[in-house]
DNA sequence: ATTTAACTGGATAAATTTATCCAGATATCG
DNA sequence: CGATATCTGGATAAATTTATCCAGTTAAAT
């Protein structure tokens, strides 16, 4: 449902927005996120082009989250690399008129609404307690 | 967010629902819901190894729906093809216990749950009037 | 029986998404 | 300056999804 990619970002966003606020290397991004490096530096080149985070070259660089996790969403974040597609128009190749969808597309889109508006009602910050099931009970008998 | 084969499944089986309750041939399907025909078999196929449909060959032959559109939700025609998946276990390589997920991983699955459930709350007769937008608003101009 | 209509399903190709490799640019440290 | 760490980004490969082709089977009509 939701792209392996859009997965990867959040998680690489939860990261930054979990622990010391250095600039963290992808590297170590990569590691506690568990996501491939090198595709987990395209991911987060994305959400640099996006505004959502900001990187620095050289040694001692890394990504940092550019606004306060309070201030950022899912919902940003989804969008910046694999955007919520609403429905606007028919799907079919009938020219339509506007905004009225039949009744399929119309609930489907109801339903992609659904999931906009609690992505955007979610904060980065709500996320970040015990971010990736470390001691948690999801974690257990590791 | 939704595939496009669950797509094709859910026209198909609006399609069915609409109109006439003789068998439909699958090329009449594919005119009427404007999927290719050869993936829509394929698509079809899903659907009646569900036991969604039904198709009988030969002359005269074609696709039926097995149960009444009012019996039938848009979540069992999405299941049948592509799945919803809900997130029962952290999706990080992590040894993890039972139901206790992550916030982030928690709050996705939440919104999963929230299609699931619209989804399941739907019916396919609630989608047969104008069903492809002919003659409504969503057609005009053609 | 023959013809015709229609589903079934295997093989394959095109497109997209995901993943990997690695050279280049840039910044810091000594 | 030289060495090292790190992001940037192009090229490419693997995997998955979507689409196409077409031969085979089944059933009805004549």
């Amino acid at each position: 449902m939701l792209s392996q990619t859009a997965e990867y970002a959040l998680r690489a966003v939860v990261t930054l927005a979990t622990g010391r606020p250095d600039p963290r290397t992808a590297q170590d991004i990569a590691v506690e996120s568990r996501v491939p490096l090198d595709y987990l530096s395209k991911v987060l080149n994305s959400l640099a082009r996006a505004g959502i985070v900001s990187g620095q070259r050289g040694r001692g660089g890394g990504f940092q989250s550019v606004r306060p996790p309070a201030e950022l969403t899912v919902l940003q974040v989804v969008n910046a690399v694999d955007p919520i597609q609403r429905i606007r128009t028919c799907p079919l190749g009938l020219k339509q008129h506007g905004e009225h969808l039949c009744p399929l597309h119309r609930k489907l889109d109801d339903a992609m609404l659904g999931v906009e508006e609690a992505f955007g009602a979610t904060t980065i910050e709500s996320l970040v307690g015990k971010s990736f099931c470390e001691g948690s009970r999801c974690d257990v008998a590791a």
